[in-house]
DNA sequence: GTGGTCTAGACCACA
DNA sequence: GTGGTCTAGACCACG
C-alpha cells in the first residue's frame, strides 16, 4: 500500500496516515487480510519516528479497521464499526451536515455540492456495505 | 444569535463557536449584517474565557465570515471565500471525498449517504449562492 | 480520585490507570463530571512518566469514560459504552466465560463462583444501569 | 481436542491455546489423562509456528492443567491449582471484581450479569470440584 | 496552566 | 523479525 504524507498540512501525520489506510480500503486499492508495512518499515520509508506510526495503527485499530498482532504485523480487517446504529446515524449526520456548511461558506450551491457529491461517492466500492441493508 | 456548546465534544470550544456561527448563517438563522454578541458577553453567555471568543472571533475574520471593526463590534459579512475557484474546488473535493471515505467506514450504502446528504443540503439557505453561477 | 499502582504487577501501567478509574467509577467512588488529575500531575504523584498517563487517557477517552479537553483537562463523563448491544452481549459472554474457565481451574464450586460474584457485584453501583433496561 | 483460532483477535495465539486447553477440560470435553496432540501435530493444523505451541504448552504447565513426559507427549493432569487457598481467593476476587466493573462499563445491570454467569457455569463441569469444598 | 503531537531510544514479549 | 511498553524531552495549541 501506498501512503504519503502532505508536510505542509495542518493535520497531524498520524491522522494522515489514518486517512490514507481508510481511503484505500474504500477506493478498493487494499482489501481486508492485506497485511499493512510493518511499524519500522513505514517509518523508515516515510522519515518519520516509528511512534508515529504506531499512534497511527493504534487509531485505526481503535476504528475497527486493522488488527495488530504481535510478533506478525498488522492487517486490514473487514469488521467495521462496532458502533450502535443510532451512534452511526448520529455520525453521519454531524459529518454531513458540516460538510454541507463548508461548502456552502466555499460559495457552492445544493447542485455543486451534490455533483462533486457523486463523483466521491463513485470513487468509494460501496457494494460490500450494500449487502447488509441498515 | 444562539450559540451553545457541547462540553462532552472533543472539538475545542473557539471550534465550536466558529461552527456555529458559520451553521447560523448557512442556515439562515442569521444574516449578513448582523451584529455578533461582544466578546465579553458571550464570554460571559457561556461561561467561557473571553480569550478564546476573540480566538473564535479572528478565525472568521480569517475565514471571510465576520469583519470587526473597532470600537462597534464583530458583523457578519456576505463576501464568502475570497479564494480562487480552482483552490475552492480542490477543497469541496476534500471535503467531499473526507465525508464519503468515512461514512463508507461507518458501515453505510451510497444511497444512505445521499438521502443523509439531502436532508442536510435542505437545512442549508443555498439560494443566496444559487444567483451566483460557479 | 485515588490512584495507586503496583509495581510488581505484570499489568502494564497505564491498564492499572485504566482499571483503577473505572473502578472509581464503578464503585461510586468517582463520578460523572469529576475533574481526573492532570496528566503531569499524576504522572509527578505515581513517579511515572506523563505520556504513560497520556496513554490511559486515552484509552479511557476511547471507552467512553472520560473527555479529554485541550486546555482545561480530563473529565469523567457519563456517556458509558457507545457499541451497538450485540457487540455488548458478546463481550459480556466473553467475560464471564472467561471467569468462570479461570474459576474452575482455581478449583472452585459454582457455587463458590456465585457467592463472590454477590460480593462484587454489591460493590459495584448498578443503580444508573438498572434505569436504562437491556 | 479440537483447538481453533481466531485470528481476528489481538489475544497472542499462545493465550488462545492455553485457554482453549482449560476450556475444554472445563466444559468436560476433554479429561484428565488424556493426550494433546504433540508441538509439531498442532502447530501444523493450525498452520503455526512450532514455538508457538510449545509456549503455550510450557504455560498450561505452570498453570498445572497438563504434565509433558519427555519422549512420550503431553497429558492433561487433574491436580489443579497448588496455590494456596488465601491466594486463590484471592484471585478469584480478582477475577470477579474485574468482570463485574467492566459488566458495568458495558452499561448492564447486576441482573444481566448474573444470568450471564449462570449461562456460563452451566457450559462448566464444576461437579469434579464440588466434591473437594472449599 | 491544560492537553496534543512528535522525536529518540530503551527493553520486553510474541511468532 | 514483528508489535508492546516505557522513558525523556521537545514544541505547539487551547483556555
Amino acid at each position: 500500500m501506498l501512503i504519503r504524507l502532505d508536510p505542509r498540512s495542518a493535520e497531524p501525520i498520524f491522522e494522515q496516515i489514518v486517512f490514507a489506510v481508510k481511503a484505500a480500503l474504500a477506493r478498493g486499492t487494499a482489501s481486508p487480510g492485506e497485511k499493512l508495512p510493518s511499524v519500522r518499515e513505514l517509518a523508515r520509508d516515510l522519515a518519520i519516528n516509528p511512534n508515529t506510526v504506531v499512534r497511527a495503527y493504534e487509531q485505526l485499530e481503535r476504528d475497527g479497521v486493522v488488527v495488530r498482532r504481535q510478533g506478525s504485523g498488522c492487517f486490514l480487517t473487514d469488521r467495521g464499526s462496532e458502533l450502535g446504529l443510532a451512534q452511526r446515524r448520529r455520525q453521519l449526520q454531524d459529518l454531513l451536515r458540516r460538510a454541507a456548511t463548508d461548502a456552502f461558506h466555499l460559495g457552492f450551491t445544493a447542485e455543486d455540492v451534490r455533483a462533486a457529491m457523486e463523483q466521491s461517492l463513485d470513487q468509494v466500492q460501496f457494494d460490500k456495505n450494500e449487502k447488509e441493508t441498515q
